[in-house]
DNA sequence: GCAAAAGTGTTTTACGTACACCCATGC
DNA sequence: GCATGGGTGTACGTAAAACACTTTTGC
């Protein structure tokens, strides 16, 4: 018997110098990136230019530095990939299926992104060759990152249907059609426009500008601000502009 | 350069033998064990008899095995502390501080079960001297276990405000009033029981058995049983007992 | 003048909420 | 017969849903 209590040795034990029996694991993040061009939503990926899986799609991931919190690895991630920091990031799940890297046993930590795709457009980084994907056309991916995109797009959802996240996909002036689209798309489901519109205005989240976009319609459609102040207050608090009834399934 | 894509070391790399850049760690799961005792919510924590730290407190932990998944893991855990299997079981989130441990650099993947308290009362191992406490009283916590604790409670609450999973809690029979402490329990805050009672029949998952429970009342009070067919198809449905206003802050 | 998208209102329905009384029983 | 907890019903208000027409302007 190791110890007083005959406690097995895989649970905590304080040892002179490390834990007895604990296995060391790569641990890894994954960064599920979203976007959104107006028209629909987007994912964004890596092209994986090297073997094994040569050709195949990847999440942009990193492992975690030894000084580094799970939250400052994710960041950092983003940043080289988008050169982007501040931005609404979201952890989804722990992946550890045992035989999930076929290298070496792996823990991946997921999160999910939310990024105005076309101010940062410029900013991606060449070196991985980032492309946007639609969610209906997603190509092959590498070990579980399929399922990890399909997890992270239910959180999307989940979390969507009753904060008010999805405004940190737009840009800082968008339109009500834009806005109209993005939840379309999130739920790949078609809205009455008319009441999605009323919800919206009763929130208070919006401040019309004066100009209006005149790009898609003749008459021009007004722009918008989002109303920060009150979305900060807003985002723990629920908020849904989706029809309560078939949130989920 | 290292490779041909100008990609930094701690990105994914496949070298001939594991890779390059990961820092391994120590990658522990735990579980925070909910219980219901007819009048409050609980928790159960195991006594922590050797130091450092002696005489804290701690939830129920161990080490991911080599072959073995997080999921695998948690179950394993939770059956060595409450003799359970087959228990409703939730991945919260990952905690990985860079010193949450002291010891060594540990990222810990905490769960919550609900498990009926009553049931199993006598197959907790003694082993870990185990306790279940009030989350009003609880008492001093080693590492960041009280964070999480706080995070899988508001998980919980979060997850039952919307799908009915408390009914895991209960034992295969129990009383309206049960459920209603319950719920009251696990939100801090008194709720009308009549439309708490009208709710619950609406939803159909509930199913009156003939004895009745007479231990409380001179009337009694009939005993229910879960409707386990709809339970089933309504567990990831959207079903709240609780009012919309106010339901999270 | 007409096509194309923008923008706005009303009616109906359903649900949540507030609220109060009778029932069965053990003592 | 009365105290205790068990169990049920109704009226009201608000919010969601269904539904259609007018406006603007570039061509």
């Amino acid at each position: 018997m190791s110890n007083d209590y005959n406690i097995p040795d895989d649970l905590y034990l304080y040892m002179p110098s490390g834990y007895s029996s604990a296995q060391r694991m790569a641990v890894a993040i994954d960064s599920v990136v979203f976007g959104f061009d107006g028209e629909e939503i987007r994912l964004l990926l890596i092209h994986r230019g090297f073997k094994p899986e040569k050709n195949k799609w990847s999440l942009m991931g990193g492992f975690v530095q030894e000084k580094e919190s799970l939250d400052d690895a994710a960041t950092r991630i983003l940043k080289q990939l988008t050169g982007l920091e501040g931005v609404y990031m979201e952890q989804v799940q722990v992946f550890g299926e045992p035989d999930r890297d076929p290298l070496e046993r792996t823990i991946s930590v997921v999160y999910f992104s939310l990024i105005d795709i076309e101010k940062y457009k410029k900013q991606l980084s060449e070196d991985y060759r980032p492309e946007w994907f639609s969610l209906d056309q997603l190509p092959g991916l590498i070990f579980d990152h399929g399922k990890m995109i399909q997890t992270a797009l239910e959180r999307l959802r989940y979390k969507a249907a009753l904060h008010p996240i999805l405004f940190e996909l737009l840009r800082e002036k968008f339109t009500i059609r834009e806005l109209f689209n993005l939840y379309q798309g999130v739920y790949g489901k078609e809205l009455d426009k008319r009441n999605f519109v009323r919800k919206l205005n009763d929130t208070g989240l919006l401040i019309r500008q004066k100009e209006k976009e005149t790009g898609t319609s003749k008459k021009g459609s007004f722009y918008y601000k989002l109303n920060k102040r009150k979305y900060r207050a807003n985002v723990k608090a629920f908020i849904s502009l989706m029809p309560s009834r078939d949130l989920l399934r």
